[in-house]
DNA sequence: ACAACACTTGGCGAATATGCCAAGTTACCA
DNA sequence: TGGTAACTTGGCATATTCGCCAAGTGTTGT
């Protein structure tokens, strides 16, 4: 394996890293919708705010989110616009891997 | 945080953990082109084959592959087709991050 | 039967991730 | 100025992940 393509999939890991726990997941599935402060958010996952704000450093990290502090508020936003798109391939592989799984048992 | 949309977000999130990893990503990568056998992935990923085999379990497990034992070789493939569409989301979250980030750098 | 090959599994140490608490910073308001 | 709310950061304990080696299983070829 060459150097760039190591080095392409080292990339594509850690934004699918970024993702693939389920408080962050849920952050960017309403970030999706519209920007949200940290308090927002905390509430709505139900864990520490530390905890909260650390998840957001990860998907800031991986270049997912972007924040913006207005006034003594935090807001994040999606950084992108096309992870709509990246839901819906989550959700049809979900959705053929639970085909699959039933023909299998059948 | 009601139950229903924790247990679909754990679900999603151990599809996405299962690929969030370059070895198993660059696994994933080839057998979206045509099935493999442990040996053939062991080779191209460099690793120690105990580790390949790992790498597969988890993907196994996540119901991303199948694996087939032929003779005294276990080939793997893609057990749902539609994770092409789901490496082109990954691809533009990174074109659309790197576009960004050449913007915020102006 | 024996050796070699293709895997898988158990186990171990090292590295990472997770989540809480405590402490610090900054902004707002009385 | 003092207090409170909104965050972030450090630190710690616990849990999970990672990758190798060693050992075991099943298969092929001699």
């Amino acid at each position: 394996m060459n150097r760039e393509r190591l080095a392409k999939l080292n990339v594509k890991a850690r934004v699918l890293k970024a993702m693939a726990h389920p408080s962050r997941l849920c952050i960017v599935e309403e970030l999706a919708k519209r920007e949200r402060c940290v308090c927002e958010l905390t509430e709505m996952i139900g864990a520490d705010m530390s905890t909260v704000s650390k998840h957001l450093t990860v998907l800031k990290h991986a270049g997912i989110v972007a924040d913006e502090k207005r006034g003594a508020m935090v807001f994040y936003r999606l950084r992108v616009p096309c992870l709509g798109k990246l839901f819906e391939s989550v959700d049809s592989v979900l959705e053929c891997s639970a085909r699959e799984l039933a023909e299998a048992s059948k």
